[in-house]
RNA sequence: GCGCUCGUAGCUCAGUCGGAUAGAGCACCAGUUUCCUAAAUUGGAUGUCGCAGGUUCGAAUCCUGCCGGGCGUGCCA
């Protein structure tokens, strides 16, 4: 089923094409905002008329009479200084439901023609360290892109590019070695997990030895050699890191639906070696040069405070590479390993000069013809005193500590509003609720922004939130159970041929639940999840409005089954986007 | 200094790339339940879209200059 903005926009620029000769004239088709200008308007013709000099309103009356969209729409009427307004006819509409109705999995959605691979790189947690709420943003937007582009069609390549190779592991090895062989010579084994459970610990332990003891450090020298040098006694202590690392987040993306999978991972261990070829290539293309003792690329006109050109630094003085030598040389083999047409990366605004630097040298060294390289950024989370967010003691709020609080705070509210529920269900239901509310509250803002995370927002029943829209979807579960007693709804709709509106509330679910495509389309090429989570509210309220307006179970057999339609395919969409799109859990009853 | 980003109702934020009278939620006021979950819904009030210019049929949106916040700006990631 094409989408119905790509006709309308396809037909009318058509038209406009005929009428004035020209080539490209955009209709610009787009929603209307006021009812009252009908459901679609085209934008297009005043720009058209001022191309070939003519009267816009003149011109839109042409075009009008050239169009022919009879099957869509009632006869377009011309307003204000040149804008087409469009009304769908019932039958269109109608059409359009019963071809979402028969399409159980996509709900009529097509996919693209063009399909396209796509790597994605969000999350990268660092190794050794807990996940804390610096990671939620990447490790959810990233998902949720994923997800909304893979729906489309495209081969979307999942990448979690983890912190796994820095020159701390000298100083965890050496911690770890100290605490687990030697310790078990002496006095008994102790365990690699019971050593490493509290990570955060380890680190610090760790840390202060490095800075306060001379021995430890010079072995954590030592340590981080032979690691780089893949002495198998040093490799073996530093996969033991690793993998309990993983334990500790894995975990996490499980709760959080991320989809990431250790498959995914490719962190920056798995660049080290492809490094000094990274730096020798783009030496040998002269694009990189020393400059006080270090190897550097100059991109663009990027400069320093003192106005000088500012280096994308490649190689320390001392030999060592950066992150700028393993983001380049992972660009490659994304494009050149894994077939990227585009690259997502999707970190924090802070880094943007780096992303800008990182693509114009890639550029320049002709690594990125025909590929599309995209930084998405999103702001800081900040507590409700508008700081960036602590705990009360001032320290980071590690991610699985906020998501036993959401789902506390949950449990508090389903037990208040519904107490008699069975334990496991209210249990459930928190689950979801709970989570939901804090991946939704990070989807629904405009991802540039920074975002002000506050519990009792994200968990109110009002407003554009989780809790809200699974309650839509709950109540409407709930119909159709009641309605279940007297009749089988799969069999009541799957009969069905022909669709007549009774009421406009009716009518205008209906030309909601048919923009659904429109809003995928639009927050995927964005990357703009708000996008999607504004239409499904926008869907749920205008339910909401039905339902108040067009009882289901008290209507007339005629009159119930558009209704029953109506409910049906709103709780499809919205258990879609939540489950299928934003990793979001629905319930059956809240 | 330069760069990026943000500045929209009392508060928290949308605003799909230049479109018609700038929208939600909270808070405030007034309605709606013998009816499918009122955790809902209807109506009302609320704005120098940071400021000043410019571009044009038309600007919160684009350009220029200011003001204010955040971030970044040569060997961390």
């Amino acid at each position: 089923m094409k989408k119905l903005s790509d006709i309308l926009e396809q037909r009318i620029s058509q038209a406009i094409e005929t009428v004035t000769g020209q080539e490209d004239c955009p209709a610009l088709v787009g929603g209307s905002k006021s009812a009252k200008f009908g459901d679609y308007q085209a934008n297009g013709v005043m720009a058209a008329a001022k191309k070939i000099k003519t009267n816009p309103r003149q011109l839109a009356e042409q075009i009008v009479a050239e169009l022919d969209i009879d099957d869509i729409c009632q006869p377009p009427e011309i307003a204000g200084p040149g804008f087409i307004n469009l009304r769908l006819k019932d039958e269109f509409v109608a059409g359009r439901l019963l071809e979402i109705n028969s399409d159980k999995d996509r709900l009529g959605i097509e996919k693209v023609k063009m399909p396209k691979t796509v790597v994605v790189d969000y999350s990268g947690p660092n190794i050794a360290k807990q996940m804390h709420v610096g990671h939620l943003r990447s490790t959810i937007i990233g998902d949720c892109i994923s997800r909304m582009v893979e729906f489309e069609g495209h081969t979307v390549v999942r990448q979690n590019h983890i912190g796994d190779w820095g020159t701390q592991f000298g100083m965890l090895c050496t911690l770890l070695e100290e605490k687990v062989h030697k310790a078990s010579k002496d006095e008994g084994l102790l365990n690699i997990s019971q050593t490493l459970e509290d990570l955060e610990k380890f680190y610090q332990e760790a840390k202060l030895k490095d800075d306060t003891d001379e021995e430890f450090a010079k072995e954590a020298r030592a340590a981080i050699a032979g690691l780089h040098h893949g002495e198998e006694y040093w490799l073996n202590s530093w996969k033991d890191i690793v993998r309990e690392s993983r334990n500790h987040y894995q975990p996490i993306y499980g709760r959080l639906a991320v989809k990431l999978t250790p498959e995914d991972e490719r962190g920056e261990s798995f660049y080290a070696d492809k490094l000094a070829d990274v730096v020798e290539q783009l030496e040998a293309k002269k694009l990189a040069t020393k400059s006080d003792g270090a190897v550097c690329v100059f991109p663009g006109d990027f400069k320093n405070k003192d106005g000088d050109p500012l280096p994308f630094i490649i190689q320390k003085s001392d030999g060592a590479f950066l992150y700028a030598t393993t983001d380049l040389a992972a660009l490659r083999f994304r494009i050149n390993e894994l077939k990227a047409d585009k690259i997502i990366y999707v970190t924090d605004a802070r880094q943007a000069l780096h992303f800008n630097m990182l693509f114009e040298t890639a550029k320049m060294a002709g690594w990125t013809d025909n590929i599309d390289l995209t930084h998405v950024t999103f702001g800081t989370m900040l507590g409700t005193d508008g700081k960036p967010f602590k705990t009360r003691t001032g320290g980071t709020v590690k991610l699985k500590d906020l998501l036993d609080e959401a789902v506390q705070r949950a449990t508090a509210v389903v037990e208040e509003k519904n107490p008699d529920l069975p334990e496991e269900q209210k249990k459930e239901i928190a689950q979801a609720v709970g989570i939901g509310a804090v991946k939704y509250a990070d989807y629904s803002n405009n991802r540039n922004s920074d975002f002000v995370f506050s519990f009792d927002k994200m968990l109110a029943m009002e407003g554009n939130t989780a809790p809200y829209m699974q309650y839509a979807y709950a109540r409407i579960k709930s119909i159709e159970r009641k309605t279940e007693s007297k009749v089988d709804i799969e069999n009541e709709l799957a009969g069905i041929d022909s669709l007549t509106f009774s009421d406009e509330a009716e009518k205008e679910l209906g030309k909601m639940l048919i923009r659904y495509d429109q809003a995928i389309a639009v927050a995927a090429e964005e990357c703009r999840p708000n996008y999607l989570t504004g239409y499904l509210y926008d869907l749920a309220q205008t339910f909401s409005r039905f339902y108040n307006a067009c009882p289901v179970l008290k209507a007339e057999a005629d009159q119930r089954v558009i209704r029953l339609l109506l409910c049906d395919l709103t709780a499809r969409t919205i258990k879609h986007g939540l489950t299928e799109l934003l990793g979001i859990e629905v319930v059956e009853q809240m």
